[in-house]
DNA sequence: GGTGAAGTGTTCGAATTTGCACATAAATCC
DNA sequence: GGATTTATGTGCAAATTCGAACACTTCACC
């Protein structure tokens, strides 16, 4: 039974009584609905009408035709308005993918978010594994460092991570504070482990820290963290935290070269959707607010 | 939502996960797939699926999709092979339809071919108004004199109908028995009352016996018959319901010019569908073995 | 009983759809 | 890391389908 046009016209005709009818229903000529009919009978080698110069009257056959093709017929109309509707609407699933260091940051965003829009229910996937907008294993992505260029992807500018370099407290008692680079040999540093880490400000701080002053060194961005408030030595975390906190002291003036733009990347099959627009807008939006 | 073809492609697109595979299933070019796909999307302004070089993956509209028309598919699977099933059976309903006038005749073998074809449930249709073959009111008809020659409809011969002049003893008793046709005059006959009746044996009758000598007349051939029994007069009857009735008396010997042929009619269209075959099978049948 | 309206059916040219060839991209397999 | 496999995507020609016109039939209304 394939062709499902076909069963779409019989159904006209069944439901009409005439080809005329259903031609006309089916914006097409009525040669084309007779075709289509003699093509459907002999493929199923049954007569679905009798034919007579006045209509077409179902058998058997064509009345069982008719039931199921009208059942179809309103699941395809609800479907198509479903389809159409969930379009419209901002509902449904909205997933989104970002590094894990930015998790503590983007999270308040992504739950005022979904405060505001009720309907939707927020996936937020991060992960040691890269989620792939292009195998739609999310909507959005929040990306960092240079301009992702994949193709098939959207990418437009979120806003900037400015990170300072800080050290507690503690430490600065403990150790005094470095008074410029030159003296960063004679002290203690925590960073990445991940030597391949693409960060401007890590590159930096390879470029002018030597290896030996790396006492500390961890995978995780919140351990790194932890462990400047907990006097383990100097290491660059995000400024604005690092400013509220009294706690901690700048080390050295920050730099814009730190600075470690952030792109919010969407599937082109997906970005013009009312969905990926209204949290795009709301991002952007609220790192217009904070700046 | 039209074009239902556009949405088994989807469909099968949705199942398989690539355009090939969906290609493959349908039987046609994977250029055809995506151009079904393209214009599906574009009319429903909606993203069915996200492409990537290594296939298509269902968004949620292709998902909702893939449910709808998974259903879909079930249902005209079904449908077909019912459809089929009810070609190759002999069930269901079977409308057949006859002239009043051998009803007693006709309905004992009907009863006989459904007893045989217990699936098959018999609507017998007889009545004043002629039962219309070619707007599906009857698969069958049984029809008399003349060859009928409508277009669309196959006839066959059925069996001649025979019919004898008798009397019944009660009325020989009474006036005598004609010698010959020419002693008709003085007699008293039973005829139909419809003077456009076009019956052979009628025709005779109306030539031979003069229009004062037909005493009693009426529209229904079993009240006839029932008023040659009863002693009314002489009139026309089945032969062979006639000899076998010992109380009545041959009047004239049988003419074949009276005799009445009797054609099984179908419509082409259900002409060769089993059911009607095997109905028309049984009839032609039980007629050889009666004669 | 004849005339007009409504419907079926068929033929032929036109428009649409389809298939093929080829280009390209990504993943897999040595 | 290069060759191979498997996929998508796009012009262009062929095949198919579609639509307009016309012939024919039946029914309804005078």
């Amino acid at each position: 039974m394939d062709n499902w046009d076909e069963i779409k016209t019989a159904y006209q005709v069944a439901r009409m009584g005439t080809v005329s009818g259903a031609a006309e229903v089916l914006g097409v000529h009525h040669a084309t609905v007779i075709r289509h009919i003699d093509a459907l009978e002999s493929r199923l080698a049954v007569k679905l009408f009798q034919r007579h110069a006045r209509g077409y009257k179902a058998t058997e056959a064509g009345e069982d035709l008719l039931r199921v093709a009208e059942a179809t017929n309103d699941q395809f109309s609800q479907l198509a308005s479903r389809i159409k509707g969930r379009g419209e609407n901002v509902s449904g699933e909205l997933v989104i993918t970002s590094l894990l260091e930015i998790v503590g940051w983007v999270t308040p965003l992504l739950v005022a978010f979904q405060k505001k829009n009720p309907d939707i229910s927020i996936r937020f996937l991060t992960g040691e594994r890269l989620f792939r907008l292009e195998y739609g294993e999310a909507h959005v992505a929040i990306r960092a460092g240079n301009v992702p260029e994949q193709p098939d992807n959207v990418v437009q500018p979120f806003k900037t991570l400015k990170v300072g370099l800080f050290a507690h407290r503690s430490y600065i008692e403990k150790f005094g504070k470095p008074s410029g680079v030159e003296e960063y040999g004679n002290h203690r540093f925590v960073s990445h482990d991940d030597m391949q880490m693409r960060a401007p400000f890590f590159k930096w701080m390879q470029a002018v820290v030597p290896k030996s002053a790396m006492t500390f060194r961890c995978l995780d961005t919140n351990a790194l963290t932890e462990a400047i408030l907990n006097g383990a030595g100097i290491g660059f975390m995000g400024y604005e935290d690092g400013l509220k906190n009294p706690d901690l002291v700048e080390i050295h003036p920050q730099l814009s070269e730190w600075d470690s733009p952030l792109w919010l990347v969407s599937h082109v099959d997906l970005h013009r959707t009312p969905k990926v627009q209204a949290i795009l807008k709301f991002l952007k939006d609220s790192a217009k607010g904070a700046a």
